[in-house]
RNA sequence: GAGGGUAUAGCUCAGUUGGUUAGAGCGCUUGCUUGACAUGCAAGAGGUCGGUGGUUCGAGUCCACUUAUCCUCACCA
């Protein structure tokens, strides 16, 4: 049969129709055979709210390549995806939605708005996981999980009671970071930090003995109405004698004792320092050193509360202007020194974060930060690229205990009761119906929710169902390899190690996997502010999955952030053309009868010469893989299908089948063997095109994707053919090259003459040379005198091209001076390594001798160049 | 303030444990309806690998210093 190829490869008919076949194979489904060396990777879930980003589509791709690399080794992988609830995200969402309503999500209830978020969920949580699908993501969509479903949950649950019981999460009223915003607490991985214009404000406040004043600076005047003393250092000689004196606050009237705290640095500012242990995390734990009062000022949404007196109702930024007018009138205001400051913002929604004082759950992290810190320096995970450990250790070394409570509904409620009798806590693994400590029936749960990141951090074992001891657990767990992008190592990684080392007693992955961002083509990081966010479901559409997964595999380098532009997409939508129409050539030419791929009995040399090549490839290729070098993976089959295959060995092989004797037949199986064992090999990156070819050609199996790795075969080395075929192909390019230069006419062909003592070499380049480099007639001999040719030198060669009429002598000199001296310049730089002793006497004998053999290549090409230069006259 | 990344062709980037003449894609120049592909073929121009010094027989690769740029972390009034 003969097979009718579009000329051009169209996606667009290709992946849908392909993804199905996968999936009705059931194909991504993992068994769960203990017999099987398993292989887990645990998607990264991504948020219900989200829509896929390049972000997403690079981690999906690099996971998606790993996980079909392993599956085709024969490991038994589980790609197991899932999605995050995304607490604060998709809370904000729901609340604004309602509001284009113009309702309240406290108009709604706990209840209600809780009705109307899974309801949310149901219609857009599954949005992104389709659009995993059009990336060619082989997830086992049998076990897709989310971080609020019943195991999770069951999970979050277990590890929260588990940590209370061991006194590892405990409550206790502290600062924390306030979202105005979003009128929850956050924690400080959530707070990002933003350079803005500020001022330091130097205020006088006065003794209240009338001795004077004493002045103080500050960034945030609007703080004022809370401050409880003034700290100076203990040491400082200015202010020693003040310690104990009180200070009016101007203004605001109020009384505030000075104290003495080594927190007041002496060469800071004036070296007093105004305490606001509400407001501020140092004043706070001044406040609780030196017993003063904790005043909060402040409303959870940004207003200035009661406590401020007449700054009551005002917004922050007002209150801080009214402050500054107020004591400048009273003449408080001593001066105003710009400056920038660093403030932190809600790294949801980006609004200034409030320190303030509140009653928060929180999880004790010292204990747990130890056996997670030791692990990784144990090497029981390890980061790629390394340097990220560094990063690791800097968090986790310096940790502070993390605040888990939100005042949101979206989330996992605290599984903690409070006794309306006794006050106490009860926090238990069922719903408890009485007090654990005094009995009573009237206790009340408390109305917060998780961190979400408490629960993504149980998310490997969490979805291979732990607490329970399901198969899947003892199979499939610590997980291999974690791919994700730096941005995240804190917020999610640390915490998952810690969480596994904590519960399972073992690391959770043996590898993190780390990639950098996609930028934009001018480097900027894509967002929608900027609108610069370029979606990969256009990219998709418009070049196929698999282009934009070759592009984001090829730029690719471990940690290392990366530029996208279309200009790399068409490149690599090119490649799947090329590929393409190297299949349908191939296909072109079989008849139907074709066995599956064999390598066959009577190799020529151009034969073994590609297999030989093909072997080193699959080498070279599974190292790189095995490394997550990617990237290299990619670009070496990249060049071996595009360069080596198709424009020297399909070239090659046209000869024969063109022939129609035996010999075309092993042209044949040598191209259906080489071009199908490569396509597995590039099955990983470019999904789609290399199903759709591999079915077309004669295969043995349902599906690529199942089809086994290829393996390094001792028998497919062809040392002197390998040789061999390099001489010729020097040749062969020298004689283009000279015929370029001369602006010969392809179709005018020529007579070449070559001059060799390997002519066993030559014999067999013949007919490549009359179908590659122009010859009408190739005559071999020792020598030739011919004047008025064009004469070319390679290593094992001296071609003579007869071309009287073209030949311009002078130019001819000119060009072979040339050559003459790129060729001695070359030998010299050998012959000073050669004999220099150092070199002779440390390098090692390979080196040695391949830098002999080169200089014994060069001698000869000079002695042939001084001999055309001498022919020239 | 601390830590880290990056710097290689006009542009975007590879370059694996140090080892022949530093690679690719895009762009550029020249030629080609070579019966798979013009999303192609062939040939070519273009780089003192940011700078200085060092280690080494040998450095784009390792070390020190330095410049530029980007990022992360940090409670600095």
């Amino acid at each position: 049969m003969a097979h009718e190829l579009a000329k051009q490869y169209d996606p667009k008919q290709v992946e849908d129709r392909i993804y199905a076949s996968w999936l009705k194979g059931n194909y991504f489904h993992a068994a769960c055979d203990p017999e099987k060396k398993p292989y887990t990777i645990v998607i990264p879930p991504p948020n219900i709210t989200g829509q896929l980003h390049m972000g997403h589509a690079l981690d999906n791709t690099l996971q998606d390549i790993l996980i079909r690399w392993r599956r085709m080794q024969g490991f038994d992988t589980l790609w197991l995806p899932g999605t995050d609830h995304a607490s604060i995200a998709t809370e904000a969402k729901i609340v604004a939605a309602l509001k284009e309503e113009g309702i309240s999500k406290e108009d709604l209830g706990r209840e209600g708005f809780l009705k109307r978020a899974w309801e949310w969920r149901a219609q857009y949580g599954g949005r992104i996981v389709e659009q995993l699908k059009k990336l060619g993501s082989s997830c086992d969509w049998e076990r897709e999980r989310f971080t609020l479903d019943e195991g999770c949950s069951k999970a979050v649950r277990e590890v929260f009671v588990n940590l209370y019981e061991k006194g590892l999460i405990y409550r206790g009223e502290r600062i924390i970071n306030w979202c105005t915003h979003c009128k929850t607490s956050i924690s400080d991985a959530e707070v990002e930090y933003e350079e803005k214009d500020g001022a330091f404000w130097h205020m006088a406040y006065p003794f209240t003995d009338g001795s004077g004043a004493i002045i103080v600076a500050t960034t945030r005047p609007e703080t004022i109405p809370g401050d409880t003393g003034v700290a100076v250092h203990p040491d400082d000689e200015r202010y020693k004698d003040l310690i104990g004196k009180t200070v009016r606050i101007p203004v605001i009237g109020r009384e505030i004792p000075i104290v003495a705290d080594t927190y007041a640095k002496m060469d800071k500012g004036t070296g007093a320092v105004k305490i606001t242990p509400a407001h501020d995390p140092n004043d706070f734990e001044v406040g609780l050193r030196c017993n003063l009062p904790i005043l909060n000022v402040m409303t959870d949404d940004g207003f200035m509360n009661e406590q401020a007196g007449k700054y009551a109702g005002m917004s922050l930024m007002e209150c801080r202007k009214a402050i500054v007018a107020d004591f400048e009138a009273a003449g408080a205001l001593v001066k105003i020194e710009p400056t920038k400051h660093e403030v932190g913002t809600c790294y949801r929604c980006h609004t200034s974060v409030e320190p303030r004082v509140s009653k928060q759950w929180f999880v004790k992290m010292k204990p747990l930060a130890e056996p997670a810190i030791k692990a990784v320096r144990d090497g029981k995970t390890k980061f790629i690229p390394e340097r990220f450990d560094k990063t690791y250790y800097n968090w986790m070394e310096n940790i502070r205990d993390w605040c888990i409570s939100r005042q949101l509904w979206w989330g996992h409620r605290i599984p903690a009761w409070y006794c309306d009798d006794c006050g106490k806590i009860t926090v238990e693994r069922e719903d408890p119906t009485h007090c654990a400590h005094c009995g009573s029936a009237h206790i009340h749960q408390d109305p917060d929710t998780l961190d979400t990141w408490f629960s993504s951090a149980l998310w490997p074992f969490s979805t291979l169902g732990w607490p329970d001891k399901t198969p899947e657990l003892a199979h499939y767990y610590p997980t291999n390899t974690l791919v994700t992008g730096y941005d995240i190592i804190f917020f999610w990684v640390a915490r998952m190690i810690f969480s596994a080392c904590e519960q399972m007693g073992e690391v959770p992955f043996d590898t993190v996997f780390i990639h950098g961002i996609v930028r934009d083509e001018l480097g900027r990081k894509m967002s929608k502010s900027l609108g610069n966010g370029i979606d990969p479901l256009l990219v998709i559409d418009k070049y196929g999955a698999d282009a934009l997964r070759m592009t984001l595999a090829t730029g690719n380098s471990p940690g290392n952030d990366m530029r996208y532009s279309e200009k790399k997409v068409e490149a690599s939508r090119n490649f799947a053309n090329k590929i393409w129409n190297a299949a349908r050539f191939i296909l072109m030419n079989l008849d139907g009868t074709e066995k599956a791929p064999y390598v066959p009995a009577d190799l020529a040399l151009e034969d073994k010469w590609i297999l030989a090549r093909f072997n080193a490839l699959v080498k070279e290729v599974t190292d790189n893989l095995e490394k997550f070098e990617l990237g290299i993976a990619i670009a070496k089959l990249y060049d071996f299908i595009w360069d080596i295959f198709c424009d020297w060995y399909i070239e090659l092989a046209k000869i024969r089948l063109q022939k129609h004797d035996e010999t075309t037949e092993t042209a044949k199986a040598v191209l259906i063997y080489v071009l199908s064992e490569t396509l597995k090999l590039l099955h990983p990156f470019m999904p789609f095109i290399t199903e759709e070819i591999w079915q077309t050609l004669p295969h043995e199996g349902e599906t690529i994707m199942l089809s086994p790795w290829p393996k390094f075969d001792e028998a497919l080395c062809f040392d002197a053919e390998e040789a061999t075929m390099n001489s010729i192909m020097e040749a062969i390019r020298a004689i283009r090259n000279r015929r370029a230069e001369m602006n010969v006419a392809p179709s005018k062909k020529a007579h070449v003459y070559v001059a060799t003592e390997k002519k066993d070499v030559f014999s067999a380049a013949v007919v490549f040379m009359q179908r590659l480099a122009s010859a009408e007639e190739v005559i071999l001999g020792d020598s030739f005198d011919l004047d008025g040719a064009v004469s070319i030198v390679t290593a094992d060669a001296k071609i003579y091209i007869p071309m009287d009429d073209l030949v311009d002598f002078e130019a001819e000199r000119k060009r072979l001076q040339k050559e003459k001296e790129g060729a001695e310049k070359k030998l010299s730089g050998i012959q000073a390594k050669l004999s220099n002793p150092g070199f002779l006497a440390k390098a090692p004998a390979a080196v040695v001798e391949g830098q002999r053999a080169e200089e014994a290549k060069l001698i000869e090409k000079l002695r042939m160049i001084e001999e055309s230069l001498a022919a020239l006259g």
